[in-house]
DNA sequence: GCTTGCATCGCGAATGTTTCGGGTTGTACT
DNA sequence: AGTACAACCCGAAACATTCGCGATGCAAGC
């Protein structure tokens, strides 16, 4: 077995032996300006309580008076407190939590982080912070109790609590294709949207369609309106005019791609090719079309968008805007284990990986106009 | 709050404080005839060795010498030896280990067995066996490690070591959906697989279908198995003969659905309904019909076995059966946790969650033959 | 033969964690 | 006012686990 020092020097067993016989145990010794910080008892005695309070304290147990804990956590903090046995008691996990655990979306990005953390020897634990737990423990109590390597987070919004506690337990995280605002600081990992709303509405404007409807995905979200804003410059680029009354709003459900489908294709002048915002709206769109007796492309072109692999399967085989899922949940986990290491900079880290247009079979040229349709529906 | 007394009777705070009151604290003493069992440090005084070691062999560490961990191990045994404080020592997570994480199959499972944790206040801990670990660390030393209060296990095959490993460590564990030899005696759930086969395919007949073609699973699975089995009994009641060339072997994958798909179709005689075996392969049906020119289901009905969420949405709604697979997941869950609290008789247990056909628009009535189409293809 | 290098094995002491009984307080009911 | 009760809070003691070191044995080199 070998001891490593300080980074990359590393010394044998007998060096250490001989250097300690010699050196009379005096370099060996824990050097007080390197300051182990104090112990858990230490603490203790100076907060005036006894160490069990102060293991709940650090483990968030219930028990423990606000007053009391608040006193705590300063001491902790003021004394950089670190456990001084096992700093390996954090465990060989990876947290992953989703705001809602659904759809075939969720399953890329499980499989992205179970690479990573397979490649490290980590299992990953998966949660869903949408459904109550036991009143008063969040998902951030449980992943703070766990003390898990990092939290790849997949969420719509990030309460200011929860990250204050994984931050007081130095528990690293990343959001994936973060909602909110993008003012802030924590680091994330997304995928070119802008790009990709743009790829989408260009490919149905290359192919000559005039009237393009979009269905967006959920407004709040900050990757609907990078879409949505990617398919008005592609739009303009085109020389086209943004048709408010082709434009509507979805959940990014199957449901809502029906709903808002059924909408656009019955009005007067309805689009010949329509933006779908993601795959499942682009089924529901499907599912409209069929319903209307529309074919897919020769009366109505789709582009969905995440490439899920169903939309491979669907007939016609679906065009859509890959994103590249799995690497972005990869990147995350990489970039959180990073960080748990001190390997980056603080600075908060914004990646975005980039998309891609996936030409299938449910796009063609409009046939009802002027210019004769210029592609087949072959694949 | 209030403190379970064995079983179901339940006391007050206030009860039981003025009784130890009262008592004089006699009758709360811990009872030396219901033997807590050894303490480490006992076990370690018996075996001659001092209490870490014992704790090592434990936790299967490995600085053991084998023959102190044997004599250690039987001295454990001996005195049946348990974790004396922290029975809560098992971290509150439960395992879900797949052998390859993939489809939306998982999915389904995924949510069911989340459902359970988080009434328990339980997390999840996803890992996938088929990729290598570091050498020598196994799906089941991970577990093992982690002390879960359960596994659930969606594996082809369980290691006899493994399961060993498990057991020696006292973590129960449930098979959902097992691939093995029914004779096992490892608790598991299942659905009425060979039930669905026959009314996939008594739907068939009786719409007067007398060409039935099915695409299998892979044939060591039991499932699929039992599937074509009621294919066949299914064939059999209406008095149909069972044509070999009709059955067509596939993997549970998109890909082969297509290829045995596109074997069928060509046959000369070909069918007029097939039964494809699962959602996917009957997906890759579609394409394969459609790559023909074949409607569906004017030209041919599909019927296909777990009704995945995407099987309401390819076009047109596909007919299936569907396996309860969310619900499979929470009683596999369930059954683990009671197995973890003994409250099952340790008799393994089998269960099995019946399916039930789902009709939509994949199917209808032969066109080509006698009878006249009865059914439209709507919804 | 003696030293050196290395690996294995086990312990003492330090450290953190759990259990669970008891104190304190607030509240509802008598 | 008195009683009963439950929520909340804390600590002593029991317990498990880790760290670092020493002991021992073996093999190679001088």
């Amino acid at each position: 077995m070998y001891f490593e020092c300080s980074g990359n020097v590393w010394l044998t067993q007998g060096f250490v032996k001989r250097l300690r016989r010699d050196t009379i145990a005096f370099m060996t010794r824990p050097n007080p300006a390197v300051a182990q910080s104090a112990t858990l008892a230490e603490i203790a005695r100076e907060a005036g309580v006894s160490a069990p309070t102060v293991s709940k304290v650090l483990n968030g147990r219930a028990d423990v008076a606000p007053s009391t804990r608040t006193r705590v956590e300063e001491l902790l903090r003021h004394h950089g407190y670190r456990r001084r046995r096992a700093e390996a008691s954090r465990s060989p996990l990876i947290d992953l939590v989703f705001h809602e655990l659904e759809s075939a979306w969720a399953m890329e990005v499980i499989r992205g982080v179970e690479n990573v953390a397979r490649d490290e020897g980590l299992s990953v634990v998966l949660s869903e912070s949408a459904g109550r737990l036991t009143p008063g423990r969040t998902w951030a109590d449980q992943v703070a109790a766990r003390r898990p390597h990092g939290v790849v987070l997949v969420l719509n919004g990030l309460d200011e609590s929860q990250r204050a506690l994984l931050t007081s337990r130095s528990i690293p995280f990343v959001v994936v294709d973060p909602a909110g605002d993008p003012g802030d600081d924590v680091p994330s990992v997304g995928a070119t949207n802008w790009q990709g709303g743009l790829a989408a509405t260009r490919h149905l404007t290359d192919l000559g369609h005039r009237r393009i409807g979009v269905i967006s995905g959920p407004s709040r979200m900050m990757c609907s309106r990078a879409r949505l804003d990617g398919y008005r410059a592609a739009l303009d680029t085109a020389g086209l005019p943004v048709d408010p009354a082709l434009i509507r709003d979805g959940d990014f459900h199957h449901e809502s791609g029906y709903r808002a489908g059924l909408d656009l294709l019955k009005l007067p002048d309805r689009p010949t090719a329509v933006f779908a915002g993601n795959d499942l709206q682009a089924l529901g769109l499907y599912e409209a079309a069929r319903e209307l007796g529309l074919r897919v492309p020769e009366d109505l072109s789709i582009v969905g968008f995440d490439d899920l692999p169903v939309a491979r399967w669907v007939g016609p085989p679906l065009t859509t805007v890959r994103q590249p899922l799995t690497e972005m949940a990869e990147a995350a986990a990489r970039l959180v284990l990073d960080l748990g290491r001190g390997e980056r900079p603080s600075a908060a880290t914004r990646l975005e990986l980039s998309t891609s247009l996936v030409v299938r079979s449910s796009t063609a040229a409009p046939s009802g106009e002027g210019r004769a349709a210029r592609f087949g529906a072959g694949s």
